[in-house]
DNA sequence: AAAATATATTTGTATATACAAATGATAGTC
DNA sequence: GACTATCATTTGTATATACAAATATATTTT
């Protein structure tokens, strides 16, 4: 049944929920060659393009938690794609070799990610409905 | 930081999860008091009001998998506020008693966070985003 | 300088969800 | 009527995320 059929469509928990499911799921398929998460891609292009990045700041980036942010981060060290360095209170993170070797690959799975979503919604109308989604997200802040 | 002055705002996969996760929150506050989750307390409303209904009819409604329905009617059905009767291949799902009680103030709840929402987004606003975010689901479906 | 407070990160545990395999039941086919 | 395919549901296991408590360090106060 389409997310627009349902008795429940015009609850905006369902239908956030059922969004972003989806999106998940499509952003799983475009990384599934480098075997990440779309998450952890993206905290690993994070920590290449800035070498010593903390934490923190890379929750506040992508509006996760500390706790998660550590999780996602301690998997991509043990698969040796970068290394936490503590200083102090806080931690510097670094790409390895092996983790900038990605690199390359890992923006062609974004590509191919934008690409396919702009497909299937159209540019205008995704960057339109990203931005509104945006606008959202930041009034719901309590 | 505010989801849309991030460097990754612009990405579909990071403003659909920050919004989903930021409305899921604010649906667990608007149906505490009845300490279920949203989607338990959605799942409840729908059995009182079609007695009978089948688990993957519930799943086309709420766009869930049938695995998670059945984790969600399980522990309804652990706190004795439904009842799951197979019969032959399907299964029938009843409200009990106890859980009919309920429905008034599950109805209070979800017009609190419906309230709460469009104080929040303005009521033409949020209708808006409602149905554009359920044409882009469904267009997302492959 | 000791005590109290604040900050950054990690860890224990819990929740929501999904995929894939298992189960149980019906229906079609030979 | 037995065999196979199909369907609805449940169960085993995995992932993404969060909250709250623990840890470790830094800063402020007295």
């Amino acid at each position: 049944m389409k997310t627009s059929e349902s008795k429940y469509c015009k609850c905006l928990y369902f239908t956030s929920g059922a969004l972003a499911r989806k999106v998940e799921k499509l952003a799983q398929q475009s990384w599934a060659k480098v075997n990440l998460s779309p998450s952890h891609a993206y905290l690993l292009m994070m920590v290449i393009e800035n070498p010593g990045m903390q934490p923190g700041c890379m929750g506040e980036q992508l509006q996760l938690t500390p706790s998660t942010i550590s999780r996602l981060l301690q998997k991509l060290e043990d698969s040796k794609l970068l290394v936490r360095i503590s200083e102090g209170k806080a931690t510097n993170v670094y790409p390895t070799p092996k983790g900038k070797e990605l690199m390359p690959t890992l923006k062609t799975c974004l590509a191919e990610f934008y690409t396919r979503y702009c497909e299937i919604l159209g540019k205008e109308e995704s960057a339109k409905l990203v931005q509104n989604m945006g606008q959202v997200a930041d009034k719901l802040d309590v």
